[in-house]
RNA sequence: GCCGACGUAGCUCAAUUGGCAGAGCAAUGCUCUUGUAAAGCAUAGGUUAUGGGUUCAAGUCCCAUCGUCGGCUCCA
């Protein structure tokens, strides 16, 4: 995000040239659409928006901005930022603002919440009832509003604003509100910001994991097998493996046990652990099998209870660690699809721990570190932890607030200890506890939620988790849910992004290709890859009628790590002649140097060859 | 699910106001035997997502379904 020096961005330039932009935007749609109902408009990270109700049209449906509309109210809005004008704040009672907004519903609502002190002039929740509302204006354009702005449109340069794109947005993000008509602008200090901003959109677009899974041969969506439902190729499954494989060894070294449950189970599983009334909106539809109702299984938790269940534990069998790569079904909403980063079947890398009181510290620090470790390894050095909590207005959390309570506690007190920030957000835990997320920021500066650590003690109590102490009592185990990548699938969606489908050596599908200069040298490859077979290395030759130039053509495209050219020369020497992906050409050595050069990048998990 | 846009060969895209579905890449065959990012020629490839409708005539207009994309809501 674009900050002036250190200043946060709510008190930054860009944050009152952007709210000034989107005033002057809501000018310009007035011009075309007098009768259009105001809703709010504020800057986000790279822009700004402005909610509009445009009313109905004779049909009854609700009237939307065309493509034409934009390119119009583009226009509009530049020469009305040139045609310079004031920004003027004023405040008005209660009293006043109901009658100036009489006619400006949404308006009105808001200033109902702010005089009960709900909410700010922004739609931010606030806590002081207020007497009085603050109000912009310049020329005719008056809004409820807190500011800040620009002194005046000028300083909005017209050519440094742009409008982006529109779309349906719920009031007040309520899906049972009316549905408004949104339009993204962005806006920067000048052209060269704005064209660089527009460049970077351009990259991102480049670099979609979507366009990347195809070219590379990763994965594929068929409309036949169904929404949301991907298909790994050859070459995305070796990378998949890789990333389960390195997990599962990182397990296993901090006492994991891997399991492995069904696909399916009965209703009743997921009624006891009361996941069924939560999920049921996205859920497939139960099967129904000779009168019993069978779901697909939309997460593995209740599968690791049973197991947990299956034969009577000790406090010397705890922590209980169980590992498994679990595909879980859940429908999600059409509109909410998208490549691998949102689909209706995926593999969570879960694990459950079943840990007594006293180990939960220890045990939640571990599975901290593991995360760490894991996000270190793809060289993900930004990001950051958000600690979900319980909203006790909300009904949607289970168990007594003491649970809740010694939840958080438990967390703060491990991210304390291991020294990591975090941020705390009421509402996002999940139902039945709170969490630790860990958001991952991307090369394009998009944020990711992947891994998530919780704390449960609500589920030992549904399915009466016990364990017998020291002192030969019956005793509750605390359950830990854990999964460092999220799910698979979206954690590949977001590597593929991230390293731009040039993977690191050690999860390239291909590692290296051999390109034989001519068809004499097609034997001499055939045994180099062999060779290199033989150490381990994912390699493959390239037996095309193409010539050499086009093979390498062909390599660098699909982000293969090394070329390894051979010709006479080479057949001679009993060498490769190796060049890299970075259109490095290192030359001639000897096949078993590069073989043990590459083993090593592999065995360090090298980012880069 | 809601709002909007879109769906033409494996991929990326063309196809005046409705008037003979086409190109590049990829694939296949042949020729060339090549030294670090695209050799040449030829061949094949389509019920224009699916199903209806309007019309002398539909890739193009209308309706429905499916799918994709941009948002909203939701979320690993």
């Amino acid at each position: 995000m674009a900050t002036d020096d250190n200043i946060p961005y709510e008190e930054s330039e860009l944050y009152r040239i952007r709210h000034s932009a989107a005033h002057v935007m809501a000018e310009a749609v007035l011009t075309f659409f007098p009768e259009a109902k105001l809703a709010i408009g504020p800057p986000i990270a790279e822009g700004f928006y402005y909610d509009f109700d445009l009313g109905k049209d004779e049909n009854g449906k609700p009237i939307t901005f065309s493509e034409d509309d934009l390119n119009n109210i583009e226009k509009k809005m530049k020469q009305l930022l040139k045609k310079n004008a004031s920004f003027d704040q004023s405040s008005k009672s209660i009293a006043e603002a109901r009658d100036f907004f009489a006619a400006e519903p949404y308006k009105l609502e808001l200033i109902a919440e702010l005089a009960a002190g709900k909410v700010d002039e922004n739609g931010n929740p606030s806590q002081e009832p207020a007497s009085e509302v603050s109000i912009y204006q310049h020329r005719e354009f008056v809004d409820l509003c807190r500011g800040p702005h620009v002194p005046y449109t000028k300083q909005v340069k017209a050519n440094a604003v742009k409008i982006l794109r529109t779309g349906g947005a719920y009031w007040r993000g309520d899906e049972n509100r009316p549905q408004l008509q949104r339009i993204y602008g962005t806006a920067w200090h000048n052209k060269t910001e704005l064209d660089a901003y527009l460049k970077r959109l351009e990259e991102a677009k480049a670099r979609d994991h979507r366009r990347l899974g195809k070219e590379l041969e990763l994965f594929h969506l068929s409309a036949l097998v169904g929404s949301g439902l991907p298909l790994w190729l050859p070459k995305g499954t070796i990378l998949r493996e890789e990333l389960e494989s390195f997990l599962r060894q990182a397990q296993v070294s901090r006492g994991y046990q891997p399991v492995i449950t069904p696909h399916i189970g009965k209703i009743d599983l997921y009624i006891t652990s009361g996941h069924y009334p939560y999920y049921k909106d996205s859920q497939y539809t139960p099967i129904d099998v000779d009168g019993e109702k069978f779901m697909l299984k939309p997460m593995n938790c209740p599968h690791h209870i049973e197991i947990y269940k299956s034969s009577p534990r000790s406090y010397r069998d705890l922590p209980l660690r169980l590992a498994e790569f679990g595909a879980v079904y859940r429908y999600e909403q059409s509109g909410e699809l998208n490549g691998l980063t949102r689909v209706r079947g995926f593999t969570v890398d879960d694990s459950h721990l079943f840990v007594r009181p006293d180990q939960l510290h220890e045990e939640f620090i571990g599975v901290v570190e593991l995360i760490q470790h894991v996000f270190e390894t793809m060289g993900f050095t930004d990001f950051r932890a958000r600690l979900g909590t319980n909203d006790p207005n909300s009904d949607k959390y289970a168990g007594d607030p003491k649970m809740w309570e010694s939840g958080i506690e438990a967390i703060k007190q491990a991210a304390e200890q291991v020294g990591m920030a975090y941020s705390v957000e009421v509402g996002e835990a999940a139902f039945y506890g709170p969490k630790l997320d860990f958001i991952f920021r991307d090369v394009l500066q998009r944020e990711w939620q992947l891994g998530t650590v919780q704390v449960d003690f609500l589920l030992p109590e549904r399915f009466d988790l016990e364990y017998i102490g020291d002192d030969g009592e019956r005793h509750r185990p605390v359950m830990i849910h854990r999964a460092p990548f999220g799910s698979m699938e979206r954690f590949v969606g977001i590597l593929i992004e991230h390293f731009n489908g040039a993977f690191p050596l050690w999860l390239a599908p291909v590692q290296a290709v051999v390109i034989p200069i001519t068809d004499n040298h097609f034997d001499y490859a055939q045994q180099v890859a062999n060779k290199l077979h033989a150490e381990g290395l994912r390699v493959h030759v390239d037996t095309g009628s193409e010539r050499m130039n086009k093979k390498i053509r062909n390599a660098q495209l699909q982000k293969i790590p090394y070329m390894l050219v051979v010709g006479d020369q080479e057949l001679e020497a009993e060498a490769v002649a190796v060049r890299t992906r970075n259109n490095e050409n290192k030359g001639a050595m000897p096949v078993v140097d590069f073989a043990a050069m590459a083993r090593n990048l592999v065995a360090d998990k090298a980012l880069d060859v």
